[in-house]
DNA sequence: ACCGTAGGCCAACACTTGTTGACACGCAAT
DNA sequence: ATTGCGTGTCAACAAGTGTTGGCCTACGGT
């Protein structure tokens, strides 16, 4: 305890560690959770599989630390009412094309339990308090959160994971004039109209 | 070629076979494709594993028959050209929740190729040409069915695969007013509107 | 210069997986 | 009654999995 290095002095493995999470990331996003091998994921990150137990633990323990996620969502109250669903499929489309943790995540909550939770957690805590606005009740808000997410993961599920040709070749600008409208009902309008 | 037994007599095995598939389905639905052993489908049927092999040829064959599958859409020619929105979330809501090929369908296709190419299939051949309306050239109908797709996707996604509680919870009635004009507006509207 | 320790690799384990072949039973036609 | 074949079981294989422990190496503080 002589040197200042006050948050956990850096440790001379963290070279691999990152390199671990990121070949980690890549194949989770590309194969899903069991599919991935920890053997194919130490091959990518060119070590031994057995590091992999030792700075991770367990396969479980790995993807959880991989599919940390924030969904960085922008401060909507300073947004204009009538442009929130634009904005959120501007941001959610950067947000999954920049990082393939999303995609990672995605693909693996439609078999691990674990990913699932995780995923019900982010939609839920996440988008939901961001979306929270004031006045309306705590129910009326969880079904906008939920109609919105299902919209979101809608998009995401059909342009990366299945890959449905329309919309892997849509432009994301012509996405956005055609789902933000939606979401914006779905924020800010009534059923039915 | 002497009995007049047309269409392929009937086997003695075909209870058999039937309840691998019934077997197959719900694993699939419940596990999806690689967590879905051949070992507990065998087990759920009271038969031997070695069975499913001789009748289905491998665990891909095994799949393929369980997950065949017709989205059975109404004649969308008939219904008023207003309520196509409302329509098709009907007939998607009932459809997902009385057969569970749908729901293995789906979360086969996040982690397995040929499950997910038979997931563009569906959608792209069924809906797109249940969708084909007069007038609109190919790209333009192929968009719009495309978004259809992404919400509906979406909505099973959320509602039986990630479980989301607000989209568990709501009321199939209510997901059609919320849902039924988003289709609308897909179908037969203009982006931005 | 020394030595403890963290970083890394190798080999092996226990287990599960899809898949296969040999063997037994029983129905149906001869 | 006998023969053949469809139906089913049992045991085993080869490959691949997550996971573990032992061993070597080399850096960094003393």
């Amino acid at each position: 305890m002589a040197a200042p290095a006050r948050p956990t002095q850096p440790r001379r493995s963290d070279a691999t560690r990152a390199a671990i999470l990121r070949a980690a990331r890549e194949r989770f996003a590309a194969d899903g959770y069991e599919r991935a091998t920890i053997r194919a994921i130490a091959a990518d990150a060119r070590i031994d599989p057995s590091m992999v137990m030792r700075y991770y633990g367990s396969k479980e323990g790995l993807f959880a630390a991989a599919a940390e996620f924030d969904l960085r969502l922008p401060d909507l109250t300073v947004v204009p009412s009538e442009r929130l669903g634009e904005t959120l499929v501007r941001h959610f489309l950067a947000r999954w094309e920049g990082d393939e943790t999303l995609v990672a995540l995605l693909r693996a909550a439609s078999t691990n339990p674990g990913a699932a939770e995780r995923m019900r957690g982010i939609f839920t805590d996440q988008l939901a308090s961001a979306v929270a606005t004031s006045g309306t009740g705590e129910t009326v808000t969880a079904r906008r959160a939920g109609l919105v997410a299902s919209q979101i993961l809608g998009l995401a599920f059909t342009r990366y994971i299945v890959r449905l040709p329309p919309m892997v070749d849509v432009e994301p600008e012509e996405l956005v004039s055609w789902i933000g409208p939606t979401l914006q009902r779905y924020l800010t309008g009534r059923p039915g109209n």
